[in-house]
DNA sequence: GGGCGAGTTTAGCCGGGGCTAATCCTTTTT
DNA sequence: AAAAAGGATTAGCCCCGGCTAAACTCGCCC
């Protein structure tokens, strides 16, 4: 029972989801329809669907986690797109707030075969762009490093951990301030009322004014 | 309107069954389905599907033609199709014999932006690994050039123009004997009853016996 | 403990793209 | 000229993965 690019997504949708709330136990239907665009109805589906081949443990009204099949599907589609980000960028120049969206519909498409000439090819990263870490061929990950920058304390420098990848214009952005896994970025003042971050990075002498989805888009460690 | 994948092999197998046999005006149902490995009536339904949206010129019970759009797409696939297979080839080291079935899937999800970035990387190249044209972004591709080494004089040596790409035990085998477009052969020996042919490749000493099958599937000028 | 609202599920529908079986041309053969 | 053979088309079905509308929990608040 060959998974289609539809389920796989929905096993990735719900992995990230579980990966980025590791304290809940079950992701809700709801939050895997936003995450991909879909119908609540749609969503409830395609649970009961992946329930039935085993790869979905899908608990009427309660929610779903992955199974240690769903899982491991998951982490191969997540292992594809994030080699193919990294792929993408160094061998092909694309720029960052792109390689996300070509890898989203590549990734449901690469041979075993081309997977491991890109691996090699990159000298097996472990981290594409943005990052995120990479799963290895037999399922292992980290698990997720740092906060959003908006949680930061203000008078201190962090280093930059990941960056969302979902959001093309804050990617260009941030490309833009120097602002980049690795980078050094300190939280200088704190606007009022949910106002504006000024942030300053390393190597740079100019504040920047960053709002709140910007600053929760920046994970420090 | 949007053509899907499956939309665009159809148009893919009515521009290469036609660009194979120039002399007829038409295309069978039959040759699409076989070529597609579909059912006739499931070519009958696409090819109607297409007529109606302008696509292709279907005169039922006659066969199809491509209409100008039909034949714009149709190329455009094709540009992917040989371009990643070049690409393939050159920049990642899949052997030749694997890259067609590669490019058959990533020819549907190949942006704009990486098409252009993948050619500019390997030069605007004018053919693929088995000698076959890669049609220019404008739309233009020559004619077909070489006739199957079957049908050649024995005697007298001929330059490899171009190899059939959808039989990798074939592409195996002509990679293993020296056999790829530009080389120079010759048929030493014609065998009796549709026997095989005795072939002659320019830089090596043995003669290989080559089966009709193999024979057609490489074209010399 | 009743009720309300958010979240979930069910029911029923749709389009895409396959399939088989049956029918309908066209062409060839006798 | 009639019949047989093959190719093409139609009819009717299937699965997939969406959707909306309507019904159903569940949990919380009064």
């Amino acid at each position: 029972m060959k998974t289609s690019p539809a389920a796989q997504d929905y096993l990735k949708a719900l992995w990230q989801i579980g990966w980025e709330r590791p304290e809940e136990a079950l992701v809700g239907t709801k939050d895997v329809a936003d995450h991909l665009g879909v119908s609540a109805a749609s969503a409830t589906n395609m649970l009961k669907k992946l329930a039935s081949m085993g790869l979905v443990d899908h608990q009427p009204y309660r929610g779903a986690v992955l199974t240690e099949g769903g899982r491991k599907i998951a982490l191969e589609v997540i292992r594809h797109h994030r080699l193919l980000e990294t792929y993408l960028a160094e061998a092909l120049g694309v720029p960052w707030e792109r390689v996300h969206s070509e890898a989203e519909v590549l990734e449901h498409v690469l041979s075993e075969d081309l997977e491991d000439r890109i691996a090699t090819m990159l000298g097996d990263p472990r981290f594409d762009p943005h990052g995120h870490p990479i799963p290895t061929k037999d399922g292992s990950i980290p698990a997720p490093t740092g906060s959003p920058l908006w949680d930061a304390r203000e008078g201190e420098a962090f280093e930059v951990a990941r960056v969302r990848d979902d959001r093309p214009e804050a990617l260009m952005y941030l490309a833009e301030v120097g602002i980049k896994p690795g980078a050094s970025v300190e939280i200088v003042e704190r606007g009022p009322v949910g106002g504006p971050l000024f942030v300053k990075i390393a190597g740079a002498d100019e504040v920047h004014a960053f709002s709140r989805e910007l600053s929760e888009a920046v994970f420090v460690a």
